[in-house]
DNA sequence: CTATATTTTTACTACAAAGTCAAATTTATT
DNA sequence: AATAAATTTGACTTTGTAGTAAAAATATAG
């Protein structure tokens, strides 16, 4: 029985094959949502039959549950590093290098966590309003000191930081329409891009 | 038979039914993307049965196709306004206000149109490469323009448009993930986010 | 009011998708 | 090699969904 396993814990096709399987539905998942993906066409993506691939999750639900987890944490880590150590304006550039970066490298991950949000967030909701908040409260007290202290620019935080994510997450969701824009391929936005909201925040925030 | 109808083009009754239909397929587009909405969903929404909806509209694909129609008239329009007369950081910021508003007037519009670019942009790929690039080399043109005359500070036209589209769009697709970390009602975030993204793009345009 | 065009409903078909189960096969252990 | 455990397959059931057809009901024009 899968996942009952031995007690040196997962198997070696077990590791293997849920890897594959979980890579499969982030594509599936990411460009159709939860509802337009089926397991018939993340089962062809990963080269499984579909019970064979019912074997390692039990339900759709499952492997959707298991991604989202997944991103949460990958989605707040940046965030969580943004210190109050170290020079403010560089710090908050570094955020947004790091974001973009991340655009860059899990532009999947990002897609999903989009398609979460845009159909009402109906399994994120309480990490939302839970961890998220609490965290970019946290966050957002800190800029404020920066700011009242006079190392920013006075700055709303909260949607300083909604800028921060949509500027560089939009490279992630949009990438279609970026490079249908820019006649490139893919990815020859990132130096560019790079420079531009680089520019566009720390202008923003260094003090006058 | 729908839409032979008589001389006198539609009936009230098409018109009345048609548009309903179109407001419910809106919504139900939005949250769960093409695939993911189902006709009886659309036609439970709109108060008729679903043979009933079919009267109206030949299958899912053409009121979605009209639906994408709108919304990329709508969506173009804005960035055709934007005009060489006028003062350019004015025009500029005008430019991002009216985006701004059309994300608390129209999110589901905004939400379909994200929903289908995240889907690979299967319908709408002519048009992107096509009238979209277009307007946008022909916008950035007149924005590089403004640059070398001194009017604003230099800046990567294209890149300036892509951060405009994504702050302010964010605003109507990841509305619940605004409203849940501002812990605020619906469209609370406008005035706040309008200040912000005038001062974020002013900042940086306002020649030094 | 009545004839005609229209709208709506009921009953249906065909097919796609989720998920199950037991048998067959493969892999690991001794 | 023999055995047990893990993995894979094929055949299946059930449910959901797209779309059709013809009859019934309703609205509209003369």
């Amino acid at each position: 029985m899968a996942h009952a396993s031995n007690s040196r814990g997962q198997t070696r096709i077990q590791k293997e094959k849920s890897e594959a399987i979980l890579a499969a539905a982030l594509k599936v998942f990411a460009n159709y949502g939860f509802r337009g993906a089926t397991i018939d066409q993340i089962a062809d993506e990963a080269g499984l039959s579909k019970p064979n691939l019912l074997y390692y999750f039990k339900n759709k639900e499952d492997m959707h549950h298991q991604l989202i987890e997944r991103i949460l944490v990958i989605w707040l880590d940046p965030l969580r590093q943004f210190s109050a150590t170290g020079e403010p304006v560089e710090e908050i550039c570094a955020y947004v290098q790091r974001k973009l970066e991340m655009a860059r490298d899990f532009p999947l991950q990002s897609r999903l966590f989009c398609s979460e949000v845009l159909q009402g967030a109906p399994n994120i909701m309480s990490e939302l309003t839970g961890p998220l908040k609490t965290l970019v409260d946290e966050k957002a007290m800190l800029i404020e000191h920066w700011a009242k202290a006079g190392y920013i620019n006075p700055v709303d935080p909260y949607h300083l930081l909604f800028s921060i994510w949509a500027t560089t997450q939009h490279y992630a969701d949009f990438s279609i329409q970026v490079e249908a824009v820019l006649a490139q391929n893919k990815q020859h936005w990132f130096v560019d891009a790079s420079a531009h909201l680089d520019k566009l925040f720390r202008t923003l925030l260094k003090p006058s």
